[in-house]
DNA sequence: GTACAATATATCAGGAGTTATATAGGTAAT
DNA sequence: ATTACCTATATAACTCCTGATATATTGTAC
């Protein structure tokens, strides 16, 4: 594939988990090729830029699975919104009800969309050719991700019930 | 405070949504001088290094709190653990049964720790003065924490148990 | 038929954050 | 007494990632 390529799989398949731009996908595919992981042709093009086309190595497909297996430390969570919470006295309860309020809006849309996904791929995938080996953890990552907004919309909804129901001179 | 001061609150309290080092926080307190927002002052000590007293001022607080109003977006999840769910399908069952194994592992202590710190604050806090307003919030930042805890929990044992189920040659 | 958006290819400057390094006294354990 | 860790102060080098910019073609809307 091609830089570009590779960011249009990452936008349509791990962009909820993992997430990169054109600006850093073509440097790290050049530290790639020098690390010997891949290999890149040129494609010649008549009339638009040449397609820089890279293909994975035996050395890459051992980094890969050596990297897949490599324990991983839990990710740190870095949430501005849990920051404005953390000092929700310091706003009225107005302004602190709006900002819950817009960011449950923002998991149910994110919620609706992983939802739109399963709901695609049981009509695709499953009914025609059953879930193989890779759909199980493609299914799995899913999962995840509706479990998140889940949780995330019941804590926004039962923070706002709480706050509603806080005295004003507390 | 000083630096060193706010990076023992910051390991104290919001730690577990938001961290920083010191290599961070000392030129962002200059930064933020320069900016107006604190002021510096000098507590000269005899053989030991100097404290650097740091102070908001007004602006400061005017600037804490238009930021505190700003609407967040959702914070983007940025999970290593995950890609190597995505590419599942790459390894042996046993060899992705060990990471999720361990990360639910992970996870089930990072509980472990939130609960503890629910029950000391019962004990200490609740009890003695009920909770005040400042309290609230922060009690709800906790609760998000063991929200989020239980979710990759609840995730990681259906995981084993759909991965255990799965055939062999599959 | 013309303007605008999307496709397709990148590079460069800079910000945010981590790791490594430096210094030096105080405290607790063995 | 010595080791090891904790308090307390930073700075420098580096990595990772974002935002801005550049260029040229193809498709779409008005």
């Amino acid at each position: 594939m091609t830089g570009y390529d590779l960011k249009q799989h990452f936008d349509h398949s791990i962009y909820y988990f993992w997430n990169a731009k054109l600006s850093q996908i073509y440097p790290t595919l050049n530290q790639m090729r020098e690390g010997g992981w891949l290999t890149m042709e040129v494609d010649y093009q008549e009339d638009r830029p040449n397609r820089k086309v890279y293909h994975i190595t035996e050395a890459g497909r051992g980094e890969l699975h050596r990297w897949l297996q490599e324990p991983v430390d839990m990710a740190p969570v870095r949430d501005a919104f849990l920051i404005k919470i953390f000092f929700g006295g310091k706003l009225e309860k107005e302004e602190i009800l709006a900002q819950i309020r817009r960011y449950l809006m923002l998991h149910q849309e994110q919620l609706a969309a992983y939802q739109e996904i399963v709901q695609q791929a049981v009509q695709q995938n499953v009914e025609a050719t059953g879930m193989v080996r890779e759909g199980v953890f493609w299914g799995l990552t899913l999962e995840m991700g509706i479990r998140y907004e889940q949780g995330w919309i019941e804590w926004c909804e039962e923070a706002i019930e709480k706050i509603e129901a806080m005295d004003d001179d507390q």
